[in-house]
DNA sequence: TCCATATTTAACCATATGGTTAAATATGGA
DNA sequence: TCCATATTTAACCATATGGTTAAATATGGA
């Protein structure tokens, strides 16, 4: 799926959206429970939704009535990618960046 | 300066702001300069470059006449941290970002 | 002093965005 | 078959966004 980094980005800018992304990271949930924290009308979130699929950061399985959204682990590649070919490497500290990297080779290793 | 994240991943989400802060990579500007390889008024950059401003990822200095554009460094911090924060490590594999370290220490020590 | 240069501000416009409510659609289950 | 549940679509609305041109502002320099 080809997305520009325009939708991806712009994608990201929304807090409601992002909030939605981290819900995801802890399981596939299905439209009416993802937005069941939100003060929102469904509709709304429904939008939100097709707008993270469009951009690339979640997929969407329906099965049955159920529409299964689930975060797409490469959504975030391309943005992430320009922020670092951006060449402000010190956009965060090597320190913490070599930290997480032992932490996930831990977890490479873990599995 | 505060900005939230609303305000920076939308501010990245316009491919002109883009262009313009890889300009600025390079060297500071001056509008009139950034303005120049865009097909676009010079009101409209100088509107982009505010918005870039706002968000933290520049700054400008006036001297004279001249309004100096210049990136500023942590200005992607808080997005980056966000996405790294996210948890999705993969975002850029492993072995391309040790290679970013090495060339950052490289840098580091060449000073 | 007066013109040129650099830039922003003002007023405007078309389209996008993020929300709403009401209606439509599709599937599940008694 | 018929109602309930899950979700999307349609129509609408207010505000934001990204552009325009014309005018205003401020500084530099002859």
């Amino acid at each position: 799926m080809h997305t520009t980094l325009d939708e991806l980005f712009s994608a990201l800018s929304d807090n409601t959206r992002r909030k939605i992304l981290i819900m995801l990271l802890e399981d596939d949930m299905a439209v009416t429970d993802v937005a069941d924290p939100f003060d929102m009308s469904l509709p709304a979130i429904s939008k939100h939704l097709s707008i993270l699929s469009n951009a690339g950061l979640i997929t969407q399985e329906k099965r049955g009535r159920v529409n299964w959204c689930k975060l797409e682990p490469d959504g975030l590649r391309d943005a992430s990618v320009w922020m670092l070919g951006f060449g402000q490497f010190d956009i965060v500290d090597i320190e913490s960046l070599e930290k997480l990297i032992e932490t996930h080779i831990d977890l490479t290793q873990a599995n």
